[in-house]
DNA sequence: GATGGTTGTGTTACCGATAACAGATCGTGA
DNA sequence: TCACGATCTGTTATCGGTAACACAACCATC
C-alpha cells in the first residue's frame, strides 16, 4: 500500500522518457511514436498513477470543474436540474461541484467566493434573489462565465434558461375563474424574486383581463416550503372573506396549504380550489391530485448546463441569450375541475 | 475587468511584503506583526485578491474537497443524505463534489477515478453493489479515506452508516402477518446489493418464524425504480395463485406497484396490501398512504460525513465503525391496517 | 556584555503538471 | 550529396501557492 502519490516522473523514469512525453500520452496530444506510446502506457498501468487534477489545472489554467448552485437540492424540481445539469457535464468531461445556499443570501456569497477561489470554469445558478446582484457581479470581476436557470436578477444580463411565469400563472388564474372562482388567493414569496414576480404579474393579468378585482389583502407572502404554505393559508381562512381558490408559487407550498385546509376541517378542492407551479413526480404518481404548470426541469438543467459549456469554450454568440420553456398545464382534482 | 488573476505575489508587492508573509495572513498560520496584517488585508481588499485553491491543494497537499456518490440523487431518500452531508461538510470548511453513478458500475469506476485525480479528501459513497468492491480496492490503494452509507460491500471493512434492513423488513412483514396475511410477494433487487440482501433475509426470518412457507415464485427481482415495481407487480398479478401482500424493496418500487394494481382493475390495500422501506416526505404529506420502515436519511448523510471528517484528520480508532440505525415504523392504509 | 530565546520576515525549493521552445533524427527531392 | 521539412523527444520555466529553514532584531538573564 503505497502513500506517496505518484508522479509522472515516476511513470517517466519507468518508461525511459521524459515527463513531457508522459504528458503527451495522457493528453494525446502531439505526436508520440508507438514505440515510447506502449512503455508510457505500460508504466501507468504498472504504477497505477492517476495524474492529479489539481497540478493539471494549475499549470493549464483548466480545471474541468463547473458549480450548480440552487436554493435548496432537497426541493424535487432543483433536483432535478441537477439530474441534467450533472448529466450534460459528465458527457462533456466536466465534474459539477453542488451547492446548496438554503436561499440564504450569505450562503450564496460564500460558496461563490469558495467556487472562485476553486477555480471553476463555469457556474450554473439559480440565484435567491435580485439581491444576488452582487454576487454576480463578482463572478464578472473575475471573468467567471455562468448562466442564470429558473430566475433572473434585476439589472442581470447574462445566459439564461427560464419556464414562463407570467403566462403560465396566468393560465393557472383563468383556468380558476372559467371554474367560477371570482375570489382568488395567492401565496408566494417576496417580490424580489424574478418568478413570484413573474407569476404576481400573471396572477394579476389575469384577473383584470376578466374584470375583476385585485385585493392585496389576499395576497400573502411566505417562504417556499410547506411550512411557508400551511402558515400562509392558516391567514387566508381566517379572514371573513377568504378566498374560493388559491395559487400558490410551488408545489411545496401547496403542499403546506392543503395541510392547513385540512386542519381548518376543510377540504381541497370542495372548499378551497388550489393550484400551482411545479408538479412533485413521485407524489403524483401515487396520488394525482394537484392541478399544476408543470415545468420542464430536467430541462432546464441540460440546456443551462450546454449554454455555460459554449461560453465557456467561447462558442456562441455576444449577446445574451435567454431562454424561456413553456410549461404544461395539468389539469388534476384541487383545482376542482373533474370530481375528487 | 481584469483578464489576468491577482496572485499572492501581486498582494505581496503591492503591501510591501514577501509572498510569505502574504500567505500567512490568509492561513492565520504563523505570527504577523500588526502593520503588516493590516498593510495586506488592505492590499487584498483592494486588489480583490482570492486565492487558489488549487495551487494551495497542490502545495499543500490539501484540497478541502469531498466526493459524495450516490446511485441517484433523484430518489428524494438520497436527496436527503445528500443534504446532511453538504451540511455538515460546509460546516467544518469542506467542499462536496456530486456524484451521480445512476446505478451503473462503469459510471462508478470513472467517477472513482475521476475523484482520485481531483485528490478529494475522503469520499462518502452508497455503491452499486457488491462488485463495488474493486472500486473500493482502489480507493484504499491511493489511501482516500471512504465511508459508506446506506449499504456495506462484501469484504469490505469500512466505516459505515446503515440502516437496519433485516430487523426492518422482518417488522413490516411481521405485520402484513398479524394482519392476516399467509401469502406474501416480495418485488427486490438482485442480491449482491447489501440492503436487499438483508430486506430478504428478514423477509424470510418473519415468514419462517410464523411457520409459513417462503415461495420463491414471489420473490421477483426488478430495478429499483417506478418502472421496476409496475413490471414487478405486473407479473405477480398474473400468477394464479398470487399474493395477498407485497413488500417492495423501497418506496419509488412501491409507486410503482400501486400502479400495476390499479391498471389491473383492483385496489391497495382491498385486493393486495402493500408496504415498503422509505418514505417519500413529499409525497406523503400530500396522501399519507404507504405503510413504511422510514429510515432518518439526511442522518444517514450527516452522521457519514462526520465519520469521514474524523477518518481524513486521523482521529477515532484503528477499526471500522459501523453505525446502524433503527427506522421508524409508520403505519398507514397501503398495509390495510386501517380503513383506506 | 555575552548567551540564549522569542518574534517577525525573507529565501529557496518544491508540490505535479504543461507551454514553449530547442534539438535530434530521419526521409525526401533537387 | 546537401538542404529542408516532418516527426519525435527533451529542456527550461512557470502555474500559484506553502514548507522548511535562515536570519535579523529585540528582549531578558546571568
Amino acid at each position: 500500500m503505497r502513500v506517496t502519490t505518484v508522479t509522472i516522473r515516476d511513470v517517466a523514469r519507468k518508461a525511459g522518457v521524459s515527463p513531457m512525453t508522459v504528458s503527451r500520452v495522457i493528453n494525446d496530444s502531439a505526436r508520440v511514436s508507438p514505440d515510447a506510446r506502449a512503455r508510457v502506457e505500460q508504466a501507468i498501468a504498472e504504477l497505477g498513477y492517476v495524474p492529479s487534477r489539481l497540478a493539471r489545472g494549475l499549470s493549464a489554467q483548466r480545471t474541468g470543474t463547473l458549480a450548480l448552485i440552487v436554493p435548496d437540492v432537497a426541493n424535487p424540481f432543483f433536483t432535478l436540474i441537477v439530474r441534467g445539469s450533472e448529466d450534460v457535464a459528465r458527457r462533456a468531461g466536466y465534474r459539477v461541484i453542488l451547492c446548496d445556499t438554503r436561499a440564504d443570501l450569505e450562503i450564496e456569497r460564500e460558496v461563490i467566493e469558495e467556487m472562485i477561489a476553486h477555480r471553476v470554469e463555469g457556474i450554473l445558478i439559480a440565484p435567491v434573489s435580485d439581491r444576488s446582484l452582487v454576487h454576480l457581479r463578482r463572478l464578472a470581476k473575475f471573468a467567471v462565465p455562468y448562466v442564470l436557470v429558473d430566475r433572473t436578477v434585476r439589472g442581470v444580463e447574462a445566459d439564461a434558461v427560464l419556464g414562463d411565469s407570467a403566462a403560465g400563472a396566468q393560465q393557472l388564474i383563468e383556468h380558476l375563474i372559467s371554474l367560477g372562482h371570482r375570489r382568488i388567493g395567492m401565496i408566494i414569496e417576496s417580490d424580489d424574486v424574478s418568478t413570484a414576480r413573474e407569476r404576481r404579474q400573471g396572477y394579476r393579468a389575469a384577473l383584470e383581463a376578466s374584470g375583476l378585482h385585485v385585493d392585496p389583502a389576499i395576497i400573502v407572502e411566505a417562504t417556499v416550503d410547506p411550512s411557508g404554505g400551511l402558515d400562509g393559508m392558516r391567514r387566508l381562512l381566517q379572514m371573513s372573506d377568504r378566498p374560493t381558490a388559491v395559487f400558490t408559487v410551488n408545489s411545496l407550498v401547496a403542499l403546506g396549504a392543503i395541510e392547513a385546509v385540512r386542519a381548518a376541517g376543510l377540504e381541497v378542492p370542495d372548499d378551497v380550489a388550489l393550484v400551482c407551479f411545479d408538479d412533485i413526480e413521485y407524489a403524483s404518481r401515487l396520488y394525482p391530485f394537484l392541478t399544476v404548470m408543470e415545468q420542464p426541469a430536467e430541462t432546464f438543467g441540460t440546456l443551462g448546463t450546454q449554454l455555460l459549456l459554449e461560453r465557456i469554450e467561447n462558442r456562441g454568440p455576444q449577446r445574451a441569450r435567454v431562454v424561456v420553456l413553456p410549461g404544461e398545464f395539468v389539469v388534476r382534482k384541487s383545482c376542482g375541475a373533474v370530481a375528487a
